[in-house]
DNA sequence: AAAAGAATCAACCGCTAGGCG
DNA sequence: TCGCCTAGCGGTTGATTCTTT
């Protein structure tokens, strides 16, 4: 029963509203970055990473809680077939949205409904190194700062958002469903004949040049 | 009404890239 | 050039909530 008290003691666990204040007041004041010092200078008692996570994914301006919308949806869809699973870029697509709502948005409630079980896990996924390397340019746009005004919801509509939840599901797994008609059965990593059937041209507007620049056979095994 | 199982999602972990001294 | 530190990413875990029996 020997206990580590070298260490300072970092809090793990839920996130109460009194740590998001003090997190949300500290980075209001003294702006983001030095994640590891903010713990200290704030009196957090949590890690670097976790104020980092937590301020990037619920306490950040804009950030848009709550269900996602078909078009959302069909863009997640689209930018995963392209992109595999690159969580953040496929974020920085959706307005308001996190790579970690994304990711789990995916796995939860897209993901199983993918045609004859095929899984588009990160069993698929070509290059799971790509991302690594695409970061640097991918974080020129990076998910929360290209967001219009006006689209924070309030945190403590969670539960009430929950008690939504299962109905609001049911009407977006039929809504999904359709969508699923523009879903692409060729393999992620498209090659010369693979057919992309998009129903609006606008989508080419959310596509950075580095994913055009793969896209176009430039990135190796594309 | 209670218990069990399933589904969901917030948070953590490990790893890598890039910046800086 | 090397090593350290920080930020960011995707994968995974675990707690909570919901649904079913």
């Amino acid at each position: 029963m020997e206990s580590k008290e070298a260490k300072p003691k970092v809090k793990k666990g839920l996130w109460k509203p009194d740590e998001d204040l003090v997190l949300k007041t500290y980075v209001e004041t003294h702006g983001e970055g030095n994640w590891s010092t903010v713990s200290k200078k704030s009196g957090l008692m949590r890690g670097g990473k976790s104020c980092r996570l937590r301020w990037k994914n619920y306490l950040r301006p804009n950030i848009k809680r709550g269900g996602m919308s078909q078009e959302e949806e069909d863009m997640i869809i689209r930018m995963h077939k392209l992109l595999g699973n690159r969580w953040s870029l496929i974020a920085g697509r959706l307005p308001g949205r996190t790579d970690n709502e994304v990711k789990n948005y995916w796995n939860t409630h897209l993901n199983k409904r993918l045609p004859s079980g095929k899984r588009m896990s990160a069993d698929s996924t070509p290059d799971q190194n790509k991302s690594k390397r695409l970061r640097s340019l991918g974080d020129s746009q990076p998910a929360g700062n290209t967001i219009p005004a006006g689209s924070t919801e309030e945190l403590e509509g969670k539960s009430q958002e929950k008690g939504e939840r299962s109905a609001v599901n049911d009407v977006r797994t039929q809504q999904a469903a359709q969508s699923m008609n523009y879903y692409i059965e060729s393999p992620m990593v498209p090659d010369n004949n693979a057919t992309f059937i998009f129903d609006d041209e606008p989508f080419l507007a959310y596509w950075d040049s580095f994913v055009l620049f793969e896209s176009i056979g430039c990135g190796g095994d594309w």
